[in-house]
DNA sequence: GTCTATAAGGTGATAGAC
DNA sequence: GTCTATCACCTTATAGAC
């Protein structure tokens, strides 16, 4: 159960499957597709998953989990202070989206297609953010944040992270003229940029550091 | 050329398109689902618009015009000093943005799946940005504003804009449980958290209003 | 478990009547 | 211009040999 052959058939076809569905989306992906990129036949995708449906199913659940518990826990292996810890957050954070680019995307077209559907898979997995909300107003509280809604700073954050990779396309194309140098030069100096912007919003003076 | 006819065949068929390609995308959207919405027959499609790669193109360039141009106007049309303009470019752009919640997820889902080809397209657009940038970088020598580079700015804003409209489904599933009210609520006041958040980030204190 | 062959239904596109 | 009928191809899924 916890060994991992590399050359296990199972194994191949949901790495296989995740690059496909990742990269085409659940309409555009194509079971020969997935076959040929783990280097075997059709049939055996229906033996071993039945249906394209379900394979998809396992994909997303993947793609969630890669995105959001990573999100939480990214968040609470930090420590020092807030401040400190948020800095902490927004730099790993940045390096697994940074990894795992296509995700986001992914994740947003498929949600936003059958959005009844996969929302309440979304609910189901309860992710517990009581953690980081509670951590927000205890800053607040000490008097070393100004008062902000914690669901609207933690959206903030959010946005701030994944918002330019899932739209490297498009700030590749609109603001750098089509220069991809240009974007990965701009990307690289983002982790502290994208730290200071918020922190300089929500910080009080109180405590210069 | 500049009358409208209501019930002209070719209008129906884009307003058709876009409503099935923008909900489904290029390789979800059916020929027959965009006959159906514009009450026609499939043939007629490709009577007038000989293939569904024709159609998508010119939805697509119609998304592209909706959230671009419109964000250099919304920016450009405003008046008063720098946060005051900036202010307002925010409470349009949220404004047009919900007005067409599926577009933004619609072209990032688009572009990065050929990226190549329609990074192209969005260069050849040609969109001058240099106003917001030259208006940004006035603000900074003025010493209005902490210096910040214009694209970091630029980004930010459209990141915390957009982001949060992209992502409702995932807000609605992870933290607000499934609970769609509650994220609307949430939405609705955010025009003014999000020119708070970066107003209190970037201004500095020297011209207190 | 893995393959080939094929079924069953869908999809974009066209031909041709009106 | 608009329709029905149909083609040619593609796609998921299964049957059955090995």
């Amino acid at each position: 159960m916890i060994e991992k052959q590399d050359s296990n058939t199972e194994e191949k076809i949901i790495l296989a499957a995740e690059k496909v569905f990742i990269e085409n989306g659940m309409a555009g992906a194509r079971m020969q597709q997935i076959a040929d990129e783990a280097g075997i036949n059709k049939a055996l995708l229906h033996y071993y998953y039945r249906s394209k449906e379900k394979l998809f199913e396992i994909v997303f659940k993947t793609a969630i989990k890669m995105l959001v518990p990573n999100l939480v826990n990214a968040y609470k292996s930090g420590d020092g202070d807030f401040f400190t810890r948020l800095r902490k957050f927004i730099d790993s954070y940045i390096t697994i989206i940074e990894k795992n680019p296509h995700i986001p995307a992914f994740v947003i077209h498929e949600v936003n297609h059958r959005p009844d559907q996969l929302t309440n898979m979304l609910a189901e997995l309860n992710v517990d953010i009581s953690f980081i909300i509670n951590d927000i107003n205890a800053a607040i509280d000490a008097g070393d944040m100004r008062p902000i809604n914690p669901y609207d700073l933690m959206i903030n954050v959010i946005s701030l992270t994944i918002f330019p990779v899932v739209a490297r396309p498009m700030i590749t194309g609109i603001i750098f003229k089509g220069d991809k140098k240009g974007y990965k030069e701009f990307m690289k100096h983002r982790r502290n940029v994208v730290a200071d912007f918020i922190i300089n919003s929500i910080r009080l003076e109180k405590s210069q550091q």
